[in-house]
This record gives C-alpha cells, sequence and structure tokens, in this order.
DNA sequence: TGACAAAGTTGGAACGTTCCAAATATTAAT
DNA sequence: ATTAATATTTGGAACGTTCCAACTTTGTCA
C-alpha cells in the first residue's frame, strides 16, 4: 500500500458498491440512500481518499474549475498584498483557490503567467496591469471566454470588466481640504507620468487648483517612482525651487512617508510646519507618528469587490464586462496639521 | 465557432498527422521530422490550441503536477508578501505556478486550504504555519509523500523540511552591539510568547544579557502583539518602570517602528536618546527616519531557498527531510545610535 | 397476485492527454 | 534488388472522474 493513489474504485470496492454510487455520494446527491452514503463516507476516510479535481472538471467541460487567478505587478508593495488578501478571503469561501503571481512591472513576465494559469484551467482572472499592457494583450482571453476583472489600472479599449479607485475625486478633495487649512503652493509629489492612474489623479489636483487663487501651477508637479525612496528623492527636488510648497498631496502612502522622511531629514516637522496628504491608506497609516492624512481606499475592500464581480461572471456563464469605480475618502489625521489637539495614546 | 476548446485531435485532424504526432511536438520530442514539427506548430497557433494540462498529468500519474502551493500565515505583514515574491521568481523559472493562501493564523482555514490544494494536486507545499500547528496536522501530508518546506516557524515532531533563520544569533548579536555601545539596560520588546520563534529570541536575548555586568533581568522583557500598534503599546509599559531601559532589542521591524513612534509620541529622540534594533530588514527598515538598525533575515532570500528545497525534494522523487537554518547579520544604521556622522543625502 | 411507481444502484462512454507496442517510410549496406 | 537498420508515425489503452440510460429492488394499490 501507499504507491498508487486512492481512487474512487478502490472506494467503491471496500464498500462493496459501484464507483456511480461512491461518484454521487461525492457529490453530496439526495438520490443515494442514507446508510450507502455513510459507509462510503466511512470507508473514504479510513483509505485516505482524497478528491482528484482535475480527472472531475475534466470530465464536465461545461463546468469550470473551481480555480481562478491573480496577478498583480508589485507584490511587495503592501497594498497589492492587501488586495490579494482581500480577494483570498472571497474566493476561499466560495470554495475556490487562487493562483497568485508577480509580474514586477514585465510584460513577458505576466504574458507567461497568464498562459500559464490558462493552461491549467483557471476560471477567471483579477488582474492589475504591468505597466504597458495593451488591449491587444487580453485579447485572447476575452476570445476565449474568460473572464477577466482588471483591477488599480484600467485598460482603455479591453472589453473585460474593471475596477479601480476615483482618483480624480480623491486628490481633488485632498487639495481643497489643505487650501481650506490656508495652503496656497501645494505641491503634487510622485508616480509615474506615463500612467492613467497618475494622470486621473493629477487630473484631480489641477481641477481643484484652478479653483484656488494660486491656480495651475506646473512646476509644482514633480513626479518620481511610486515608493518611498522616490518620494525622499522628489520632495529634495521640490525644496529646492524658489518658492517652495507647503504642503504636498503624495501619488500614494509610499511616497508621502517619503516626504515625511525627507522633511524630517531636513529639520522639518510633518503635519506642523508641512502638510502631507498620502493616498491609498496603508495599514501603517494611522499608526505611523505623525499619522497620516490620506485618501482611504481600502485595498482589502477591493480585493473583495473584485471577487465578487468575478465570481458573478463565472456563475453568469456569459462574460458580461462591467465597469465600477470604487470610491475613495479623505482621512484626517496628523501629518496635514488639521489636528490641533495632541492626541493621547491609551496607556495600561 | 469558440464553444467547444480546440483539443489535441482537431490539431492533428487540421495538420493531417495523428494525435500521436502531436503529443510528440507538444512534448518537444526529437523523435518527430523537424517539417511535420514546424507544421503542427502553425496549426496550433492558428486555431489558438492551450495545452490541458489537467488531462495531461491525468495521464502520467508517475510525473507531478507542475503545481506548488504556498500557505502564509499572515499576507499583510511584507515580511511575508516578501517571501511570497522569493518563491514566485523561483519557482516561476521552473516553469511552476503556485496557489497563494492566507490563513489568518486560523488552524481551520489552514486545514482546509491545504485540503483543497490536494485536491488540486499541488506537488509541493511551503508553509509558514498558523499559530498552534502540531505536528500532526501535516501528518497527512507526509503520509502521502507530499514534500513540504516549513518556513519561519519550525513545528517540532513533524518528519518535514524547514528552513527557519537563526533567531538566537540574531538576538544575541543585537544585545552585543548595544552592550559595546555603552547601554546596559537593554529591554527585548514585543512577540507573543508563546511561538518557538519568541523563544529563540528571547534565548539568544537572555543568553547575551547573562554575560553583560547588567545580567538577566525579567522586567525588561515585555512582550505584546508582534505589529507595530504592539510596539506602541509595549514601550509605553516599558518606560514606565523605575528604572526605564535606554535600549530596545525589538522582536521584528514591525515592533521596532511602534517603539519609534512611541519615543517620539514622548519627545525622545530614537537613535540619539534611545537605541533601538528591530529584527527581519523589511524593504522600508533602509529608508526610515532614522534608518533602522536591524537583524537582516532577507525574507525574499528566504522563499527562493524554500522554493528550490521543496523543487530539489520534488524532484528526488523520495522526499528527505532537510532542516536548514538561515544566518542573519545585524545592519548597523542610524536607529542604534552607532552612527555619528549625519548621512547626507544625494541630490539631483 | 399483478401492475406500476418510486427509490436506489449500476455499467459503460466520455473528457484531453501520454505511453506503449507496433506499423510504416526512408536510408544504408550488401 | 534485397535486407537490415534507422527514422518517423500511429492506433489503442489508460489516467480518475461524471453523466446517462438502463437496471434492480422495494413498496403501493387494485
Amino acid at each position: 500500500m501507499g504507491k498508487g493513489r486512492v481512487t474512487v474504485i478502490d472506494i467503491a470496492k471496500a464498500a462493496g458498491v459501484s464507483k456511480s454510487t461512491v461518484s454521487l455520494v461525492l457529490q453530496a446527491s439526495p438520490l443515494v440512500n442514507e446508510s450507502t452514503r455513510t459507509k462510503v463516507n466511512a470507508v473514504m476516510r479510513e483509505l485516505g481518499y482524497v478528491y482528484n479535481r482535475g480527472a472531475a472538471n475534466l470530465r464536465q467541460a461545461n463546468a469550470r474549475s473551481k480555480i481562478i487567478g491573480i496577478v498583480v505587478n508589485d507584490l511587495t508593495n503592501s497594498f497589492f498584498a492587501e488586495l490579494a488578501v482581500g480577494v483570498d478571503t472571497v474566493v476561499q469561501s466560495a470554495g475556490f483557490v487562487q493562483f497568485l503571481s508577480n509580474t514586477s512591472e514585465s510584460i513577458d513576465r505576466q504574458r507567461e503567467v497568464i498562459a500559464s494559469m490558462r493552461e491549467h484551467g483557471v476560471s477567471g482572472l483579477i488582474i492589475s496591469p504591468a505597466r504597458g499592457t495593451e488591449a491587444f494583450d487580453l485579447k485572447p482571453l476575452v476570445m476565449a471566454g474568460i473572464p477577466v476583472v482588471l483591477v488599480v489600472r484600467n485598460i482603455p479599449g479591453a472589453k473585460v470588466s474593471s475596477l479601480v479607485s476615483d482618483n480624480h475625486a480623491g486628490t481633488f478633495a485632498a487639495v481643497e481640504h489643505l487650501a481650506a487649512l490656508g495652503h496656497s503652493r501645494i505641491a503634487f509629489v510622485g508616480g509615474f507620468s506615463d500612467t492613467a492612474v497618475f494622470d486621473e489623479r493629477l487630473g484631480g489636483y489641477r481641477d481643484a487648483m484652478s479653483k484656488t487663487s494660486t491656480g495651475v501651477r506646473d512646476e509644482l508637479v514633480v513626479s518620481s517612482a511610486p515608493s518611498r525612496a522616490g518620494g525622499v528623492d522628489a520632495l529634495a527636488r521640490a525644496m529646492t525651487m524658489p518658492e517652495p510648497p507647503t504642503a504636498a498631496v503624495c501619488f500614494n502612502d509610499a511616497v508621502a512617508f517619503g516626504v515625511c522622511d525627507g522633511l524630517r531629514a531636513r529639520r522639518i516637522e510633518p503635519g506642523k510646519d508641512f502638510a502631507v496628504v498620502g493616498f491609498d491608506d496603508v495599514i501603517e497609516a494611522k499608526t505611523t507618528v505623525p499619522a497620516l492624512t490620506t485618501i482611504s481606499v481600502d485595498p482589502q475592500g477591493i480585493g473583495q469587490r473584485a471577487a465578487q464581480m468575478l465570481l458573478k461572471q463565472i456563475n453568469a456563464g456569459k462574460p458580461e464586462a462591467e465597469s465600477a469605480v470604487s470610491s475613495v475618502r479623505l482621512i484626517v489625521r496628523e501629518s496635514c496639521g488639521a489636528a490641533m489637539n495632541k492626541p493621547g495614546r491609551k496607556m495600561a
């Protein structure tokens, strides 16, 4: 014993029934007699049977596979890690399991992992596409009728579902808030300028700025890598200007943290001498000092909602593309200087 | 067209050969004539064929499945996210794809996802077990001959491979370093006291402390959740002591960041008035201000190495359990106060 | 008792691939 | 031209499951 795996036929023999009956038991069919059912189940436990899903959904070409794939462009960014967790919770409770792959912004890698996932028979895909992904790259998927939900970054011509956050509204609100606090030289800091997300966030910033007394000033937008190091770097550039800004709306929280680091290195206290607003509301935002004022996008929530959209399409049979925008809200904490009272910490 | 999927038989018909030949082409067999090979490949491209791995490894019961599973206890912790990335890179280049699931420290969930992955036919598993996992829980896996590599947390009686970092050496080095800088009241801060990792790190701290003039003092170890918030909390408790510490060896980087937050909230400057050492060297450690002195464990490296151990076992056929400890090293940055010169930042 | 329905069970065939042994085509050697 | 060797191709059978149609058993009613 031990060599070959235990199959439904072994169970049938041991239980003195036919393989068909065992199959019915596996599917919890009401057709089978209660006594046989318990007997079969007992034998299964005894022999250590494990269901072979591969064989099962080879037979049922119609029903799909209980596997979904999620491919993200940068798993080391905790935004995506949390998004993955959100997806995981809902697919798990729907009895699915997820392939997860990281592309590190490489289109080639992305193509490979998507191909590999198809070969393994995923019944749907959640994709946060690598920079530079074209509608063309998704063509094979839609041709094959595989449901796809794009998250975070949308792709113009692709006929697939998408779920992005309301970037325009987010930065718009951030600027309004800073302006209401009396700031006028407000910078837009960080992010790669060749992405749609950047355009949207910058758009919100611009539209809000144009309603202020200062108006839009191009020198106030300084881009950089969307990372903590990028934030440090971008701030350094911003502070060399003749009239440096007094506040910054950052591309994301990582950049905002970098900006805070850079300020402190210059002996400028974020939240006191300079206002900083982030974007994303990652988990550290609320515990850092000073707590980060930011635009909350709830990455886990997006993951969950994306997973729900995907499962809906999978169950619907015919994939009906749907695009949604996830609303965002401004979370006012300390880094923008709005909280004048020093918050006391609970002590044991 | 478009309803049924394209199979190897369709290709065979269209190319005027037999399905066996097509199969040989798929496996890049040297037996097939060059001209037929190119023809078959052309037809495949034309008809949009996608390989059905499920069917394939149903046939070859011997060869395994090109899927590995990775289950972690907390994906929102960036340590694990990076570990997952490390695993991903090596399994991807070995032509594998990974299932990833998050257990959120729930044993039930862990049992479910492992069962699900088995049903899907994974050929190996990398597990960072949920708190409280017993050797018993892994029994079915080893009985079935499925290779398992435990990472981060080892489980005493389990007959599977493991790869953990040298926790004892890490905290030992941290204490030695702080003592050399002149500190004597050195606290050990954070972590749940019911885990093996905690014991090991505390052990290294204790052994090093017993060699100092102060010796081991139990009131200097204050545990907490291994998170940023936990660090804030633990520091608060530590500072209420009659003779508060002047330095802290932290359970991990998240706790260390929390300790820094807590210090700043008390107007104590980390790296100047108080020395802080972390454990893990997460990605933010080097960019934060002050840069965190910490024990580097290179999570991506661990992920890669674990994946290599697993692949080796998968290829070996018979799983030979092997346990390794990954060495760690002290990275001296600013938070311990050792760097007296203020590091200048590169400007554009 | 016979007919009929309901409940429960069952033996193939099928899913898309790989493997094997055997068949055929090609080339080289006599 | 015949044989031997080599190169290439091929038709089932098998993998573990589900589905279907048909079968057997049991119970009900006249």
